[in-house]
DNA sequence: CTCGTTTCTGCAAGATATAGCGAGCTTTCG
DNA sequence: CGAAAGCTCGCTATATCTTGCAGAAACGAG
């Protein structure tokens, strides 16, 4: 059986049952146990199941708990990055969350504040991030608020004409940004020229921005732009950026945090 | 019984029943003592629920109670109906799906169904239901769009003005309607008045109506009403419903289908 | 068509994580 | 104060994972 034959199969399980067993999946496909936790690696990394211990399950399942499973040893770039951006959010504020995965962080860092474990509601999430929604959704703390609009495929972000009206009605205090690469002459940009204007509408519409970004964004380019260095207030990122970088945002007006 | 699964049947116990001890938490799952403590002490870390000497507490006050959220209630009937659901549905239509666990299965259906694995798109999936939009995205054969809304605490759906704002701006060709209670005289309902007015919208933006629901829920009535059992075209249900109900549907003008 | 290269799979051993058990300590409450 | 319940910690057994290696299959060049 090939690999592709041995995929689909496999996702074809996981979507019927929500949940696999390494052995079990071995048996009914006839291959060995390494072979299958090879597999679900690779399907992991490309975010199209949850790998668990001793098996796997759907990425997005139907009352999938938003807990993780893998507790890091030892606190990433991109979650060192994320806990200082949720520390700079005030409970009782409106925070808008663009798509991405140092703003999943950042959403993750926010559930577990422990100040913020009550209050009604302690912090309104405003987000076009299906998967950032979805994580959030089962805490009572937050209230959640999604943008419609289409998805777009591989990175769970709702953009088009639908979420542009949505975001139109609301107003927010402080707009996280995550993005592919940023300058202090060429500003934050995106992949994705649909995925801009979404976030570049999220900024306008927040009285603070902030952009979180580890430091091998910054100083890049990219496609689509979402907005000029002087609309940013905030830069978070990690402290492997260079003295000079620094310099060049704090010129243009930003406040720099390096962790 | 691994430790995902644990852990998801304790936050159902919890939700349930406000507070679980630790006695009663391992006798129930037959699992020791010392394990309960260690995944309450995890799923505490994670704010998932408050720690208590002997037990735990769920989390706030959010004494929701989400009986539909269980998991693998009448798994077998609900997936047979999806599926018969799912047959229903023609390749390149825009289809409503709202949320619920059935309604969840006939995506998990819609996904697996060998006709509709190309296109671009296949199908064009509008839907409410945040797990649904997760679970589905990933498919590049469907093009997913959200309404916007406030989510639902403990649940997944999105509600509220921003919700009917969208779904304002979209026909459909067809709606599938996820309901708690079905009866001919009273109609469909849902546990929740906003919940029941997006689903109430989906239906009148579309075309065809098709009720899903297993046989308990038919001659039931429920607090907040969606539409007339005149607005239904197809109610698909489980065998086990009896005669006299069937009859009492297709009085008033709806094809059942009882699988 | 053949040979060499690359990729994949299975096997097995060492590394790691998880669950159960019990001793000793802490808290609660009569 | 003392008993009982609950907790923490260390230990062990088991299950699961990772890794390296060897054989098999797929692929391309000559």
């Amino acid at each position: 059986m090939s690999r592709d034959a041995r995929w689909k199969a496999l996702l074809e399980l996981l979507v019927e049952q929500g949940r696999l067993e390494v052995e079990e999946a071995a048996a009914r496909l006839e291959v060995s146990a390494a072979t299958i936790r090879r597999d679900f690696d690779q399907l992991a990394e490309q975010q199209m199941l949850v790998r668990t211990r001793g098996g796997a399950v759907v990425h997005g399942v139907s009352y999938e708990l938003p807990l993780r499973y893998k507790t890091a040893r030892r606190a990433s770039e991109k979650q060192r990055v994320a806990k200082a951006v949720a520390d700079l959010i005030t409970p009782g504020e409106a925070v808008g969350l663009t798509g991405g995965t140092t703003t999943t962080e950042v959403a993750r860092a926010l559930a577990v504040r422990p100040d913020l474990t009550s209050g009604s509601p302690a912090l309104t999430v405003v987000t076009n991030a299906l998967n950032i929604a979805n994580e959030l959704a089962v805490r009572p703390q937050f209230k959640i608020v999604v943008t419609g609009g289409v998805a777009r495929p591989q990175s769970y972000e709702l953009v088009g004409p639908l979420a542009d009206g949505v975001l139109g009605q609301i107003t927010l205090d402080v707009a996280v940004l995550g993005v592919v690469a940023f300058d202090a002459e060429h500003g934050a940009a995106a992949h994705d020229e649909a995925e801009a204007a979404v976030n570049r509408l999220l900024c306008e519409r927040a009285e603070r921005v902030i952009v979180a970004a580890d430091s091998s964004k910054l100083g890049q380019r990219a496609f689509a732009r979402i907005c000029s260095a002087g609309s940013v207030d905030v830069l978070v990122t990690d402290a492997a950026v260079g003295p000079g970088t620094i310099g060049r945002f704090e010129e243009a007006g930003i406040e720099v945090m390096a962790v």
